[in-house]
DNA sequence: CATAAGAGTCTACAATTGTCAACTGCAATT
DNA sequence: AATTGCAGTTGACAATTGTAGACTCTTATG
């Protein structure tokens, strides 16, 4: 399943997608909310919520066990690169490039970024 | 003024500041409006919303003129950097250079951008 | 088996956003 | 001076989002 035509993930629900691309197997309930009510402060309700919202949004399966098991549906790769089309396209006018030159001209990379950054470009044929 | 703590700039909201980032000079708002309605087929009333909640936000001045007068209080690089380090931190958890790595193996950059992209690389030091 | 914990569902509610209409006052034109 | 158009202001309203409580039904445990 592409990202496509799936529904906005909204900055909330990321926490989530975040945490079950972190985890390798789908998990249940019990673990998303342990976890972001520890990094997050959320009440277990706000938690429930954001996962059945996700579900509805077909941005995560639910597996039937004893107790449902969520996994993603969509990849970290795919959101990525959405979210990234959708700033270029929103903010750079569609133009890839300024991107990367504001990046490059930005102090949000390390020198080390860019190193590595050029070692990257030399790679890529 | 930085873009810091100012507060979000919306979707629609940014078609208005790109359209005064293009212009040179302030903007009565005769002219956003005749953009903007041939442009997005906006009704009158949603840019002139469109353009007071720019002025609240401190996105936008008004200067007093026979008419007001508007022009952008943050500048498109501001913007664009603001909003980068904001996809870095909610999508990249951060690493810029995750970004770029996502940017080079999409299908975003032509073989004319890479081409270029190494260039800055090499430029930059 | 009775009971408690908590997963799943439903409901809620304020803030934000996308859209726009109505009113009000000034300014240009007759 | 009277009229008309439109800038500026206020209000509106539905959809989305962030955040969370309440209720129900299942399942593990005494």
């Amino acid at each position: 399943m592409s990202y496509e035509n799936a529904e906005k993930i909204t900055a909330s629900e990321l926490e989530v997608m975040k945490l079950l691309w972190r985890a390798q197997d789908a998990l249940p309930v019990t673990e998303i909310r342990e976890e972001l009510q520890k990094s997050k402060g959320w009440e277990p309700a706000t938690i429930k919520t954001l996962v059945s919202r996700l579900v509805t949004k077909g941005a995560v399966a639910q597996e039937k066990r004893k107790v449902f098991y969520y996994s993603p549906r969509i990849s970290e790769e795919e959101y990525r690169a959405w979210a990234t089309r959708d700033l270029i396209h929103r903010v750079y006018n569609g133009r890839a490039h300024d991107l990367v030159a504001a990046l490059v001209h930005s102090d949000g990379l390390t020198q080390e970024d860019i190193q590595e950054l050029r070692q990257m470009f030399r790679v890529e044929d």
